[in-house]
DNA sequence: TGTACATCAGTGAACGCGCGTTCACTGATGTAC
DNA sequence: TGTACATCAGTGAACGCGCGTTCACTGATGTAC
């Protein structure tokens, strides 16, 4: 359990993260003020800074918590899947269906990814900012890596391909897929991206 | 051949749309301020209002210039790759190989895709840019649909999958991978995906 | 249990800088007659 | 060929607003003895 009344959890710190988060994936960071997420926060300026040294703590503290959150999605999507499944080619597939599912359930397009909002905005941030999403990015192809591998020594792949390349691929799916679900206004887009990546995985170890 | 002389062709104005998508895929639009790109282009700021209004007019210009680019460099790509082949399969697996040799080419990572760094900050932009963006994302749906409905009419698909969401994996993809490519700082990750791509439609209708 | 002090979670007012925008103006080139 | 006018491609100075940041302060809660 994590210590909520310690000053990193505090409630509103997380409420001016929420608000943050959401107004970031909409305009960007630099046209993301302080004065209108106090506004929505119903705080001062002093209240903001008594959270947030200065803004670039701000984007800290949301890439953090962002890479957090995402890690702990996957996981559990994993989890669930190896709950129905010993085989690890079937658990995969069912974990990219289970992850498919939750996308299309969401209420509208997804709300974006920070990390590639961040990668565009890249020249506003700090080292230690870069070096977070680096590391989520990392994180992703580096469970995906080890899943593949382990599917690899059970189906061997019909078709030749570069394990991380392929690993990375699902991350690129879903930062492609969102966009192109903002873009043309269609959520069913990300989900079906993320489909014919479980395809394209299938046919790799099992055939056409 | 377009009229240089015409004030849309204007040199400094070209040299304006040149610093400033640079900039604006390095920090963001809001980011990028008028007085940084006339310092870099070697003229006054009343110099940018004769050439755009205000900065929305910039914005349009970004993107109507993008697009336009954008389709010219991949009408370039399918007609070489015609040029080499007379089977729709395999000038289609042709052009992907070009497309991602010329990513590979590039002396750095991928500057960026406007589209992409605009829908992370949608809220900034006119009813005009959106649209461009949609109608960009638009284009390159129907141009890989075309291509992806003639191979089929010769190689029924072996794994059956929506040829539209198939179109779409290839924009989603560049985009990704693109961001992946970025915040990896590793120039090998696009070109790796759009061979990737390839090697799915390739598996799609001739099996694996 | 009472008192002293420390920490938490902010308030309120002010500051200066950079931003996009406006306006009146200008020298060089192009066009009409 | 000369003159009048229009357009092109800008200049220079000013303006006001919003931005991130600072600083001195405060009431409520927690802790030590």
């Amino acid at each position: 359990m994590l210590d909520m009344s310690s000053r990193k959890g505090s409630l509103t710190r997380e409420r001016i993260l929420d608000l943050a988060e959401a107004a970031v994936l909409e305009k960007g960071f630099a046209a993301t003020s302080i004065d209108e997420l106090i506004a929505a926060a119903g705080i001062t300026k002093s209240g903001f800074f008594y959270h947030f040294k200065d803004k670039g703590e701000l984007a800290v503290a949301l890439m953090e918590r962002y890479i957090a959150h995402n890690d702990a999605v996957l996981a559990d999507i994993f989890r669930r899947a190896d709950e129905l499944n010993e085989d690890p080619l079937h658990g995969f597939l069912v974990a990219m269906k289970l992850f498919a599912e939750m996308t299309a359930d969401l209420p509208s397009t997804h709300p974006g990814c920070l990390v590639a909002s961040f990668c565009y905005q890249d020249r506003l941030f700090s080292q230690e900012v870069r070096d977070l999403a680096h590391r989520g990015v990392l994180t992703w192809r580096k469970l995906f890596l080890e899943r593949l591998n382990r599917v690899a020594e059970h189906y061997p792949p019909k078709i030749p391909v570069d394990l991380e390349a392929l690993a990375d691929m699902a991350n690129a799916l879903v930062d492609g897929g969102i966009i192109q679900s903002r873009v043309m206004r269609d959520k069913a887009i990300l989900p079906q991206q993320i489909m014919l990546y479980r395809d394209f995985v299938r046919a790799v170890f099992l055939g056409a």
